[in-house]
DNA sequence: TATAAAGGTAATAAATTCATAACAAATTTT
DNA sequence: AAAATTTGTTATGAATTTATTACCTTTATA
């Protein structure tokens, strides 16, 4: 997925050093020198993340950001402000706008470009929730309750789709049999040892073996 | 996750407005009047979040601070100082004591409850990478139950990953026999001389013999 | 109601992990 | 140097953990 970047700041100076670091970073970056034209090209471009300067002439960045937080498309985007050091009371009102996040000036580019890629990871975390998951050629959609595996339609037993969907939600990453009984059979609940191996069966049997790796006296994990 | 905050101060006044604001955002609150008290709380409570004041009668916020750092069950625990506006030297002294962040008084409570959300917020993304740890050419990723030695993924049987964990989370630290017992084996297990021993062979086999070093009459130590 | 499907259990098989014993080698102490 | 202590190595079998199958109960469906 390629991440498009909106810089939004009045002085040409800032969105050329920060843009520069950013593209060099691999990311598509987008620029605006006024809020106006920050909520114009949003709306068109749907980026990502939004870093804005929050001091500007014709419409200020925590206006901006009250208009963005507006469009529903974006209720995803993750907006940071620029603000100098000390100014506290913008950083209240920008909490209040909806704004994520700041940013000091100076900047120095090193600890921009951790940011972002911080403020992007949470992005992906969050977007974990969504109800359609891809992994490779198996898509999984929560909405329908159905998974598509090359092209094909499989309609799994809703046991064995919770326990796909849990794997599948973090792919590589083991979970334990204990966290697994948790969350696809409640922790109220109580199910002999053998369960989750049975279902694991089952979901190799239609998925494929090699979609489920077992980790002896842990757990399992998906793997792609 | 309920979020615990040990707040601390010598003024009364002080520790009921900030603690109001605070509670008033769902925060479980616990206050101390001075240091010692202060190091006390910590311990028992484990709160995520200490705000203190530096300047306090029995023991100062920078003592309390290192003291308090010098805990390991703490060591995620963020703690940020009330500093009057202008205290320079305070700030410098409380970084080196391990402080992680200033809020200057006059307190306003908007910006005290906005910078808190930022703290929380960053404390929460660190701990997400927690699972995964580099040593050189060694990548330990506790999530995945695997580990990637020069590009090449190896996975580990249960203990041999456990004994492995450990002995890297701090390279160089030599790990008595007991102690090793006691965090890969549980302390109410017990097992023959020669277990451990058996373990460190097969991981000299696996991850190389010089990652392993003996330390006659106490126990092991990892190095890079 | 009959039938099928889902979900769980129990019994047994298979595989892996791990502890141990027995001895060798190295190091320290006497 | 000898004895004692500590660690290294190996093979082996017991214990643990998982896989598989058949079967039973419950729930949904026709």
């Amino acid at each position: 997925m390629d991440i498009k970047i909106l810089l939004v700041d009045d002085e040409p100076d800032i969105l050329e050093i920060v843009g520069y670091n950013l593209s060099s970073e691999g990311y598509e970056v987008i620029t605006a020198e006024n809020g106006v034209e920050a909520v114009k090209k949003a709306k068109k471009e749907k980026p990502q993340l939004i870093i804005m300067d929050v001091m500007m002439p014709e419409m200020d960045g925590i206006e901006a950001c009250e208009q963005i937080r507006n469009i529903p498309e974006l209720k995803n985007t993750i907006i940071t402000f620029l603000t100098a050091r000390g100014e506290d009371y913008s950083q209240v009102a920008g909490f209040d706008a909806g704004a994520d996040d700041y940013i000091t000036k100076p900047v120095k580019p090193k600890v921009l470009v951790s940011k972002v890629k911080a403020l992007l990871r949470r992005l992906k975390e969050e977007s974990i929730n969504e109800s359609i998951v891809k992994i490779g050629d198996l898509t999984i959609n929560r909405d329908e309750y159905k998974i598509v595996l090359k092209e094909e339609e499989i309609v799994l037993p809703r046991k064995e789709f919770e326990l796909l969907s849990l794997l599948a939600s973090k792919p590589g990453k083991v979970f334990k049999r204990e966290e697994i009984l948790d969350k696809v059979w409640g922790n109220e609940v109580v199910v002999g040892g053998r369960t989750i191996d049975v279902h694991i069966r089952k979901l190799r049997e239609k998925i494929g073996d090699h979609c489920f790796k077992t980790v002896k006296g842990v757990g399992y994990k998906f793997v792609d």
